[in-house]
DNA sequence: AATAAAAATGAATCGTCATTCATTAATTCA
DNA sequence: TGAATTAATGAATGACGATTCATTTTTATT
């Protein structure tokens, strides 16, 4: 019977090995190498390398997808799911920082395989973003002069470019309390219903 | 005498194959093929691969960058100073989207090149941002109680990953005017001085 | 026009892995 | 314990593609 921990200590090690130095530079061999397995012994549990990547997605987003809807799911304020959605973000990015650099990175790419899983299992889970700001415009709590869909690109775009920071590290590195606080601060005041803001065009 | 124009129509190829390949599984000869030239030919003007990813950022980055700069030297007010920073980008990436999608994601890449391009060239790039949040800080029109390096990783997250819909194109995509309305008014007003937010914590 | 210099060509080279599979080791079970 | 089954190993295979360079083509010079 095969073991089913060696499953997951193969997902471990690519995990970080992908981390370090991205999927196509990754080798096989450097995988096995940091799980002390054989090169061989990684095709009795994944098809290819693609596999392992993709699997990786499963496992890790899965798992914050579906807390963050259980939490989410008890709620009934649109502005504390928003906050939830940004604290199990971040703190799913705080505590895996390998696995943040993987997805900030490799889910980009333009392969079939990524494609399909960025157009559905991720989409799925950003768009639990976007009903939330659509129910906080119906509860009157956020503006709905402005496009629920753009507003959660930005929201998205800002929780991962700030925790991209951690794995980065060329500059000043908040925790997770204050990069939550501030940045709910700056977000939530933009969204929240008040006065529209008018500015002059330059140029 | 080399023909200066086909340095020029190489970048321009490369562009194009690595936006709809990614850079590690686009081949030199798709290459060669887009610029209708010969394999061989492209290392008349570039040293090797990496070499011609860099010109692409050195070109592109730096026309947005110098342009950039440029306009905002002519302002003094901080918030006219951001809405130039954001129509520019916004503006580049919607008119070359094959290079706003190699920039979205090669300049995330590990490779120590890459890497060294990005702790440099881009980050002065961004550097302009948390100048112009400090400015307007100062200027008291911007709050100061958010950290500049966390508005400006917000603001650049929201912006690209705000843009990048204009690639993937599987949500509903909006005018140029209208998003850089919106995200500005969404920014904007989460960045101008008011009373702070106050939420509680969940869970 | 003939020669020289510069550019361009693309077939051949060479290194690099992902993947396979014959062999060995470990585990199960009778 | 000793087959029999399952798991693991790692060397060998084969494909792929970046880069080179001998040859050809184009351009400049006299």
């Amino acid at each position: 019977m095969k073991a089913a921990n060696k499953h997951a200590l193969i997902l471990s090690a690519a995990t970080k090995v992908f981390a370090k130095k991205g999927f196509f530079n990754a080798r096989i061999s450097d995988i096995a190498k940091e799980a002390k397995i054989a090169d061989g012994t990684i095709y009795l549990y994944f098809n290819n390398k693609h596999d392992i990547l993709i699997s990786i997605f499963d496992k890790e987003l899965g798992a914050i997808h579906s807390q963050t809807k259980d939490m989410i799911a008890k709620e009934n304020d649109a502005e504390i799911m928003l906050r939830i959605f940004i604290i199990n973000y971040l703190r799913a990015m705080k505590k895996n920082k390998s696995f943040a650099g993987v997805m900030q990175l490799e889910l980009r790419q333009t392969d079939k395989q990524i494609r399909e899983y960025r157009d559905t299992q991720f989409a799925a889970y950003l768009n639990m973003l976007a009903s939330i700001i659509v129910l906080g415009q119906k509860q009157n709590i956020f503006r709905s002069d402005l496009n629920p869909d753009i507003i959660k690109r930005t929201i998205y775009g800002a929780l991962e470019e700030t925790s991209r920071v951690w794995n980065i590290s060329l500059e000043s590195n908040y925790s997770l309390e204050d990069t939550i606080q501030q940045l709910f601060q700056l977000i939530l005041a933009g969204l929240r219903v008040q006065h529209p803001v008018i500015s002059e065009e330059p140029a």
